[in-house]
DNA sequence: CTTTCGTAGATCCTATAGGATGTACCCATG
DNA sequence: CATGGGTACATCCTATAGGATCTACGAAAG
């Protein structure tokens, strides 16, 4: 018999979800200057913790640190970054999705075709759009588990952080239906097929990386 | 004009230095706990900026953290993780040999040919074993550097921590001579030749594989 | 008007102390 | 002898305070 694990925590471990999410949520912007006495006042906890979870966040590069001059939320992907960041999408995701197609079990595959399958209703631009990169990311999530290589996931999580602060940044930038696209990969996974699985994955890192250069026209 | 970076740095900074090559260099074995009050009076400072180096630590897997009840020294890999990490092994730098023969700059190719000639002179066992790492590390981050990616080399590097843990741990796995193999990369790249400098990659890796799987007869 | 210097304030970094929790040992009991 | 419970100790977690550093604003000199 399995328990379920319990799960105990510490305040440090709080204010890291905490500013976890404000960071990505965008409630507080890149380049913003994060005090700490002030941080801690508003979570009603001491520096202490919040030194803390800062440490562990610069190590995952949301903020960054100067040393004896305070934390900032990590600046925006210039172009080459963003550059680099789907060089590396390409790299990763479609391998997670090749192996996916090889690997993945019933439950998952069958996990994949239904969010594929799963539409975003109307509401005002705003929430869509929450909605919808909400949406993608959890099929992206899909597929990287699917892989059943844990180091492949952590990989392909971390860059999807990066990823989702440029998106609340440039809100409109992926508007294009890809419902498309993202059955295309859960039906090559789902008939087990690497290589169509590998092709659609590339057809859809390829087509949003092309929607979002929209935002870099300087 | 450019002025060197001025290194301004914390207690915590050193704290982190000190403890992760204390981890690295198998000071401190996996599975042993880590007191933080003992540490703190170790290096001669307070429990304070230990637990900050401790948190960054947890966030790239050197050490695990259970609420109220203190740090451990990451375990080793088992099998499987093992195996997980070379498949990430050969995506990751299979790509990095691949870009780094397209994007490569003359400097970067003429190091990598150099390191890749060197060898490794005598001395007990020990001492030549890492001596033998250390420059093996050092050519693979040339690679990763080369590639011109570099969220490519971060990862590549994330990896490297947890292979130099295990190859601390079964010293004597690798002892074949493989500066054919460094220097049949190297020439590839410098040959801007993709193609071979992936295969390459791809032959040194899976030796290296093969080399230290003897460490998992159970 | 521009630049430099100096001071005041805010902020960061570190150390120390106390409350809360987990761990280990010993004793009692079946 | 094995098992369960209770207590003492060690350790972790958090809060608070003080010293060191950085930043920003204003005044003085060129």
């Amino acid at each position: 018999m399995t328990l379920p694990r319990l799960k105990r925590s510490t305040l440090g471990d709080d204010v890291y979800d905490s500013l976890r999410s404000a960071v990505l949520e965008h409630v507080m912007k890149p380049g913003d200057r994060l005090n700490i006495d002030a941080l801690a006042r508003d979570l009603e906890v001491s520096p202490t913790p919040v030194r803390e979870a800062l440490a562990r966040m610069e190590s995952e590069g949301l903020v960054r640190k100067r040393p004896l001059a305070g934390y900032t939320v990590s600046p925006l992907l210039t172009r080459d970054e963003f550059n680099d960041m789907f060089d590396m999408r390409l790299l990763l995701e479609c391998a997670a999705a090749r192996w996916a197609a090889t690997r993945a079990t019933p439950e998952q595959r069958s996990a994949l075709t239904a969010a594929a399958a799963r539409t975003v209703e109307g509401g005002d631009d705003r929430t869509w759009h929450a909605a919808f990169t909400a949406l993608d990311a959890h099929l992206h999530d899909l597929v990287a588990e699917a892989s059943g290589s844990p180091l492949l996931r952590e990989s392909i999580t971390r860059l999807h952080a990066h990823l989702h602060l440029h998106r609340r940044y440039f809100p409109y930038a992926q508007t294009a239906v890809t419902n498309d696209e993202h059955q295309q990969i859960a039906a090559a996974v789902e008939n087990a097929d690497p290589d169509a699985a590998d092709e659609a994955m590339r057809l859809h890192l390829t087509h949003a990386w092309e929607r979002h250069l929209v935002a870099f026209q300087d």
